[in-house]
DNA sequence: TAGGCCATCTGGTCCT
DNA sequence: AGGACCAGATGGCCTA
């Protein structure tokens, strides 16, 4: 095989006027999936037919020996090589793009199942709506947010700690997906951190200038999609979600 | 019917 | 060189 196939392709792309380079591809075709796609459509039951000799269309010139007849010979050859292998440049090159959709295919069919995963830990709703795909990455985001600032405030041991439990799938089942139960005491929440969640916050995540209160980020306040609807105090204006809407 | 969401195709670019 | 990744385009499906 020639030192780059596409290099080969590329040559015969522009050598469509040289006889000698484009009369055979195969040669330069080791991969077999290929060679089998590579049959033109005119040649599809088999290796290219022999030249025919007064085949309507192509001259009609009867058969007469001489220097002429053997040129205008040698351009009907050259004229099928070229269609010859400008078909099977598109044929490779069809059969390449196939199989980068084919791959392309199966990556974003891994990235739907990692999400899927990823939906399958998140609390769901009582109507069972599927999260769309930003809205699963936007929850998940400020859930584990939420989940850090449980940690928190019970290592503090303020108020509202206690929805530690609360927060936290069972031990025995982590990955159960299902809501995790109401907060009603929204007050006890909003006792504990309302003062300055941002400021005794030390995450990262807590981070003041957090672009939570903007309008153009998902679930902020009063969002009905934010899983604590307990938090909806002052704490909920510190829940950062860095994934703006566009 | 318009708009949102999604799957797929496609060509370009980056990475190994 | 080939695969992974990315973003734009396109068309289908669904819902308000």
């Amino acid at each position: 095989m020639p030192a780059s196939l596409e290099t080969c392709l590329s040559d015969l792309d522009c050598s469509t006027t040289s006889s000698s380079s484009n009369s055979d591809l195969s040669g330069f075709l080791t991969d077999e999936e290929d060679c089998a796609r590579l049959q033109p459509p005119d040649s599809a039951s088999g290796p290219p037919a022999p030249p025919r000799r007064g085949a309507p269309g192509i001259s009609g010139a009867p058969d007469a020996p001489g220097a002429q007849d053997d040129e205008q010979e040698r351009r009907r050859r050259r004229g099928r090589a070229r269609v010859r292998s400008e078909a099977l440049l598109h044929s490779l090159r069809r059969s390449r793009r196939v199989k980068a959709n084919d791959r392309e295919r199966n990556r974003m069919h891994n990235l739907n199942a990692a999400l899927d995963a990823l939906r399958s830990v998140l609390p769901s709703f009582p109507d069972d709506t599927k999260l769309t795909k930003i809205e699963t990455l936007r929850f998940a985001y400020n859930y584990i947010w939420a989940l850090a600032e449980t940690l928190r405030l019970a290592d503090q041991g303020l108020p509202g700690g206690g929805a530690r439990e609360r927060l936290l799938p069972p031990q025995s089942a982590p990955c159960l997906p299902g809501p995790p139960s109401p907060i009603s005491d929204a007050e006890s929440w909003g006792s504990g951190a309302a003062a300055s969640p941002c400021a005794a916050a030390t995450s990262p995540l807590s981070d003041p200038s957090s672009p939570a209160a903007s309008e153009d980020f998902a679930y902020g306040p009063g969002d009905p999609l934010f899983p604590f609807p307990g938090l909806s105090k002052d704490l909920l204006h510190t829940t950062p979600c860095f994934i703006p809407y566009h």
